[in-house]
Formats: C-alpha cells, sequence, structure tokens
DNA sequence: CTCTGCCTTCTAAACTTAATCAACTGCTCT
DNA sequence: AGAGCAGTTGATTAAGTTTAGAAGGCAGAG
C-alpha cells in the first residue's frame, strides 16, 4: 500500500508537492487525473489522498465521492476556489479537509503528519534514506526493511533522537539497560557492531556510527 | 459521554455555537475556561472538542496537549490569531483541525458532522479480504465465515484497530483481559495460537499476526 | 436441575531467538 | 612502541515463545 497518493493535474506543481512528501519519508504516488487517481487507488491503496479539486474530466469531488462509496481514507483537498459552496460539497462528500490555494507547505506537512500518527500510529522518524517506524518498530533504508532485534532497535531509535550529539558509553548503557542492570558495559560494543553490520555499508569503516575514542559513540 | 465539549470563555459566543450543534442533535458541554474543559472531559469524556485559543490561565494549547497526553479524542481548535506558527503548533500538538475566526459555521458544522460520521459510525472494520462486523461481531474471510470465540474476538479487533503498531503483551493484556484480571498473562499466547489457527495460511508461519520478540505481537 | 459441550485457563516441556560473556585481536593516540 | 581502549568472535546462558494436554468453568439444552 502506498503512503500518499497525490492528485494533481499540473505536474510540475504535484512533483513539488511529491518531493516534500517524500523528504518527510512518506511512500508518494502522483496521479495527473482523478482516473488515474482511482485506477491507483483501486489497485494500490492508500492511507491518504491529497487531491486537488480542479481536473479534467472526472474532477476531485467525483474522485472524493468514488473513494468513499467503500472506503474511508481521509482525503484532504486543495483548491484555488475558495468559495463556500465549494467547501461544503467537499466536506459533505467526506473529505477530512479542505485547504485553499495558495497553502502553505509547512501546514499542510503539519495536517499530513498528524493524520497519519492519529489514524495509523505512524510516527516516524526520517534522516535520509533511514526511516524508523516508531509505533511499528521497524526500521527502512532506501525502502527496504532492515530486521532489528529489541537491544538494537532501542539503540539506533535513541542514536536517532539524538543525531549529532556524542552519547557517552555508560549513558547509552543507562538508557538501553536501565540503570540497575548487571551486564557489563562491555555488552554494549557488541549490539553496536550488530547495528553496523545492519546499517552501515561498509561495516568497518562505520559512516553512521562513529566511535568518539574514550567517551562513546555519536550518530551522524 | 459527551459528544462535544466547547471550550471558549466568552460565553455568549460559546452558547451560541453550543445552540448551534444541539440543534443538529448534539449533546454538548461549554466550559468557560481550560481548567474546566479538562474537569468535564476527566468527568464525562467527550467524542469531540471545540476549543478557543485564547483562554485565561491554562489556553487552549495547554488543554490539547493534555489531553493528547493519553487520547486521540478529535479537537478541532479555533482562534482569532491566524498566524502561521500558531496554526502548526496547534497541528504538531495533535489538533485535528484548526479553523480561523470569524469562521463560518456552516463549514464548523460540516467539519463537526464529518468527524463524527467517519470517527464513531464505522461499524464494519475491512482490511483486505477481512471483514469484521463490530455490532454482529462475526468475521469473514473473503466473504467465508470465521467463526471466533468472545476472547478471540475482541484481540482480534483490537490487532486490527491497531494496524501496523506494535502492541506490547502487557497491554493486550489489559486491554481483553482488564487491568484487574488474575489470569496468568500466558493465557494471552495461547490464544493467539487459537486466532493464527483460525486466520493464517500456515499457523506455523504467519502473516497476519506477527510476533514481535521481546515486545509483543503486531498485526500486518 | 443436571448434563453436555465448548470456551477458557493453567501448566510444563520443547523450542526458538537474542543477549551475554570472556578471551582474543586489532586499532589509536601519545 | 606501548598502553589502553575498541572490535571481534563463538560458546554459553538467558530470555521469551509456542505447543499440547488436561482441567476447570460456564451456559444452554434437555
Amino acid at each position: 500500500m502506498a503512503d500518499i497518493i497525490v492528485v494533481e493535474d499540473n505536474e510540475e506543481i504535484g512533483g513539488l508537492l511529491s518531493d516534500f512528501l517524500r523528504a518527510e519519508g512518506y511512500d508518494t504516488y502522483l496521479a495527473l487525473s482523478g482516473e488515474e487517481a482511482l485506477e491507483i487507488y483501486e489497485a494500490e491503496g492508500a492511507k491518504l489522498v491529497l487531491l486537488d479539486l480542479l481536473l479534467p474530466n472526472l474532477d476531485g469531488f467525483g474522485v472524493c465521492s468514488k473513494i468513499r462509496e467503500h472506503h474511508n481514507t481521509p482525503i484532504i483537498m486543495l483548491s484555488a476556489q475558495n468559495g463556500k459552496e465549494d467547501k461544503l460539497n467537499g466536506l459533505l462528500l467526506g473529505a477530512d479537509d479542505y485547504m485553499e490555494k495558495p497553502y502553505d507547505i509547512d501546514i499542510l506537512l503539519a495536517k499530513v503528519k498528524g493524520i497519519m500518527k492519529r489514524r495509523y500510529f505512524s510516527d516516524q522518524i526520517v534522516d535520509g534514506t533511514l526511516k524508523m517506524d516508531k509505533a511499528g518498530r521497524r526500521v527502512y533504508e532506501a525502502g527496504q526493511e532492515i530486521v532489528l532485534t529489541t537491544k538494537e532497535f532501542d539503540l539506533l531509535l535513541y542514536f536517532m533522537e539524538n543525531k549529532g550529539k556524542v552519547l557517552k558509553k555508560e549513558e547509552l548503557f543507562h538508557k538501553i539497560w536501565g540503570v540497575d542492570s548487571e551486564s557489563e558495559p562491555q555488552t554494549l560494543t557488541v549490539h553496536i557492531k550488530w547495528l553496523r553490520e545492519k546499517l552501515e555499508k561498509d561495516p568497518k569503516n562505520p559512516e553512521r556510527i562513529l566511535t568518539v575514542w574514550g567517551v562513546g559513540y555519536r550518530y551522524i
């Protein structure tokens, strides 16, 4: 299933929007017409639809009601026609939200993020090609899932939440193992090794999890 | 549980808004301060909160984040301050929508109606070929009914409502058996087994209810 | 009311996977 | 070059999960 289908007949605007969404870690499709949107929706499904109203032939209202016949996938309508009638129609047809063009991309992204989190618990951290799905406890590198064990996942999460910071060994150990752990601190380095093996192109020359001699590690 | 809590320190505006909502058939409470809103929410619960931002003492943002600590009740923010920052803050705090004052009452009502319908009147959960009829407590796989026991049904329902999310064993146990249950947590795994036997093609290699080692289970 | 059958629970053993340890090797910095 | 810290390895231990069987409990039928 795709994360988001962007329906926009202006290819330039649609592409730009898709790029913004991809940068936030969402897997997006661009549909250039209402018909194409429905095709993609039927074939792939989606978690969210961003729907421009003004489309050739089958317009946004049509797409919305077609989807709403059987599904309640969230839909955000986008339109340059800012009349009250249009908004009301959109909402009555079952759109979750309606944004006027020109919309503020930050606000649109915040709305998307909010819907994804509330609806699908997809609370994710993205860093370049690396994506962590906190609620699902899964990690993806360029779309490919990387299977991590519990400790590995907890470690990586803490690293990503503290990107750039140098984390002392004891600090890391206490965070992941708990302050009252009786394990040998040495254990940490073993898990760092497993993590590097899974995350780094060349585990011998790590580019993500760097060693800070005498102190600890830093995730870049 | 109340349908809607209207939080608005201007009693006149709040009263008017409540009247409109009541006319649409919603059971509404009017809270004149953030503190009162939380009191009502704690005591009564609500299906939706309409939240004015500008309140004495505890403002709308505070109320929103307090509610979001444990619940994901829909929240619509209302504000006369129409800066981008406010909107972004609101959305990031987990508000479902943000409306600028002066808002159009018809549009507000349409939004409320939409949220209520999508959120609380879906009696069916569909996921691929699997369909759950909540009220009838029946489950169908590709049209064929699968007969489940009470516990199995409750479990599957919770799984489907939290698709993709890793559910901790204790969390699941508390949800289905109640927090004060004296049963052995081990019992949970037995029911997972029965469920897999009924839902999975090959119960030994589950594709729907996956084990997340050391944490719990995930329905995909 | 009692019987019957299914649902649920419990238990213990088998099994699977992950974490740990400890000894060794290799690297870095002075 | 040496001291000390970090990395590697594989055997071992620990932890967590599944399974099967048996027993208990509850509800509906007779």
